[in-house]
RNA sequence: GGUCCUGUGGUGCAGCCUGGAGUGCACGCCGCCCUGUCAAGGCGGAGGUCGCGAGUUCAAAUCUCGUCAGGACCGCCA
């Protein structure tokens, strides 16, 4: 139907018969027989010019067959890549009429969302949205090529899966046959590709769909896209070295430009300076360690295990409305309060200032490194509690939107085995139970010293936003028996949920290491993107809801009798 | 489960704080004019349940409460 694309037009092409089929971006009518038509496809955008008669409206398809010409002088458009040539239309087609779109296609303001998802078909026309999609793309093929390339064989795993008792929400698919069960969709693949371990596939990878049923955020939907890996008879190093090798080479395509080698960080030295396991180290405002000062302070709410603080350099002129919303806000976080101060003249003004010697004073000025203009934040707490309230705040005071400064890769190291206990007292894994602890912590964990182990699990950075997770896994028998006894799983209980892993590792199975992180916020941060709504072609609201399909929706009676379902009525 | 923000012709905003007739701006839409525009231009016109429901008031887009939808975040996300 078409000889060439709208936007590969050049003036190299000038005198040839051409035929384009595209939409009508634009119009520019000059009287009964001369008119401009802005001919849009995915390509681009090329001037046509058509005795002006037709009735050619805003997002007519049409096909023009017609000679390409160079533009008159001085009516050269520097703007768009066609703009030296334009067509001259023989003929005119009109494919499709259309109606006025719902929101103006160009980019010059920005739509509600809402909109553009329940008109996603035109939305997907803009500029904007085709850049995205393409770029999301070469993404994709960026990481399977750099995978294939070192050797990773791309297997596909089940949607149909059991549902596991660890992480998060299973989305849930009710059996036919077999009613009262259920299938759960899976939140990755991990077990399957352990399996393909003990099978020998010695390198696995896997761009997968995930699906976890938890709040949505603007990096989080229900259903997203991860690289999937994991390798054989390889150790850390191995496979940060894979999975850089990976997100570089995505990078350079998409950028030009390859990122300097990944900068790494231990998980211990991110709680101390950034109170974060994903820390941003786009910019200052690092806590800084206080609790040696106040040891013997007379200030009761600075008698705790713990005090932190970060200076905001001229920060002083913060309004005291916004300093009650900040102490406000650590509160909701968890904090008992926040202590703020400001350096004016060289003393520290603060309505806890008077509780405080000159000695502490002076300390803390120096410890800071505070100079007049600056404004001091400080938290006394349980340590964790004080990194995590400091780490927040931090945030809120400097945190650049996540596209600026280019990218700022990062990987944290040396995560801990656990994190706190559940209700019933049993400790919690940081990141799975398959998890391998640490070589040297091996003992400590006979000990009974449980959050002192470190693991063998590594996390990957990207502006502040975790791109994604791994581990050495466990892969003898005993050590994974000794784990799931620490995490009070009984062993009836781990054979009933991963018996089939367990039996699999009777078999032979190899030492294995392997990594998964989301594509769609690799692909947003590439794009440019604050929001993963923005590289997905059909994406949900914060609510779950398509706004397009109107899914979720109820299903009839019928259907549910069928798979022997009832539904209880709406709570009160 | 929680905090905050937003909702006004088709679109994007202003108006709200300090209540007084649906008032304004830009784009789009419809009609007419226009032979070199490119966010074309000129003239004219149509288009509104101010998200929804209560309350306060002589009077509510505006104040209060509730509710719905959307967004950002905390919790949650092995």
């Amino acid at each position: 139907m078409r000889t060439d694309r709208c936007g590969d037009l050049r003036l190299t092409d000038e005198g040839r018969s051409v035929t384009l089929c595209g939409w009508v971006s634009r119009r520019r009518e000059h009287g009964e027989h001369l008119a401009f038509i802005d001919l849009r496809d995915r390509s681009g955008i090329v001037q046509v010019v058509v005795d002006g008669a037709q009735d050619l409206r805003a997002e007519y398809v049409l096909q023009i067959k017609g000679e390409v010409r160079q533009r008159p002088n001085e009516t050269t458009n520097t703007s768009i890549s066609t703009g030296e040539i334009e067509v001259e239309a023989k003929e005119v087609t009109v494919l499709s009429e259309a109606e006025p779109p719902p929101f103006p296609l160009d980019e010059r303001t920005e739509i509600d969302e809402v909109l553009r998802l329940r008109h996603r078909y035109v939305d997907l026309r803009r500029e904007r949205m085709q850049k995205n999609l393409t770029i999301r793309s070469k993404v994709n093929s960026a990481i399977r090529q750099a995978m294939e390339e070192q050797g990773f064989v791309e297997v596909e795993t089940p949607m149909l899966i059991a549902s596991t008792p660890e992480g998060a929400r299973d989305f849930v698919v009710p059996s036919r046959k077999e009613p009262g069960s259920f299938y759960a969709l899976p939140q990755s693949p991990q077990i399957f590709k352990q399996l393909c371990m003990v099978g020998g596939v010695d390198r696995y990878y896997q761009i997968a769909r995930c699906l976890r049923d938890e709040d949505l955020r603007a990096d989080r939907q229900f259903e997203f896209m991860q690289l999937d890996a994991e390798a054989s008879f390889v150790t850390q190093e191995d496979v940060l070295a894979f999975i850089s090798y990976a997100v570089l080479s995505a990078a350079e395509t998409i950028t030009g430009e390859r990122p300097g080698e990944i900068p790494r960080m231990s998980w211990h030295e991110a709680q101390e300076r950034f109170g974060s396991d994903k820390p941003d180290i786009r910019f200052g405002l690092e806590l800084v360690e206080l609790t040696d000062i106040f040891t013997s302070t007379e200030f009761r709410a600075f008698e705790a295990p713990c005090i932190k603080g970060i200076r905001v350099p001229k920060g002083s002129d913060l309004s005291r409305n916004r300093l009650d919303d900040l102490t406000e806000k650590c509160k909701q976080w968890g904090a008992k309060g926040l202590v703020w101060m400001k350096v004016e003249d060289g003393e520290l003004n603060s309505p806890v200032s008077k509780f405080l010697t000159e000695e502490e004073k002076s300390a803390l000025q120096e410890t800071l490194q505070a100079e007049d203009g600056d404004l001091l934040f400080l938290v006394a707490d349980e340590r964790s509690m004080v990194r995590h309230v400091l780490g927040l705040l931090r945030l809120e005071m400097g945190r650049p939107p996540v596209t600026e400064g280019g990218l700022s890769f990062l990987w944290v190291v040396d995560f801990p085995l656990f994190e706190g206990v559940d209700e019933e007292g049993n400790p919690q894994p940081a990141h799975h139970p398959f998890t391998m602890p640490h070589e040297e912590d091996i003992e400590k964990l006979e000990e009974g010293d449980l959050l002192g182990v470190r693991s063998q699990a590594y996390d990957l950075v990207l502006n502040g936003w975790e791109l994604g997770s791994g581990s050495v896994r466990i892969h003898k028998r005993e050590i994974q028996e000794k784990i799931f006894q620490v995490l009070g799983i009984e062993t009836e209980e781990a054979q009933e949920k991963f018996g089939f892993l367990l039996d699999a590792f009777r078999y032979g199975a190899p030492p294995h290491a392997g990594f998964a992180f989301g594509m769609d916020r690799l692909t947003a941060i590439l794009a440019g993107e604050e929001n993963i709504r923005e590289v997905i072609a059909y994406p949900k609201t914060q609510s779950g809801a398509d706004p397009l399909t109107s899914a979720p929706n109820p299903i009839d009676d019928k259907h549910l009798t069928e798979l022997g379902l009832r539904v209880l009525p709406p709570k009160q």
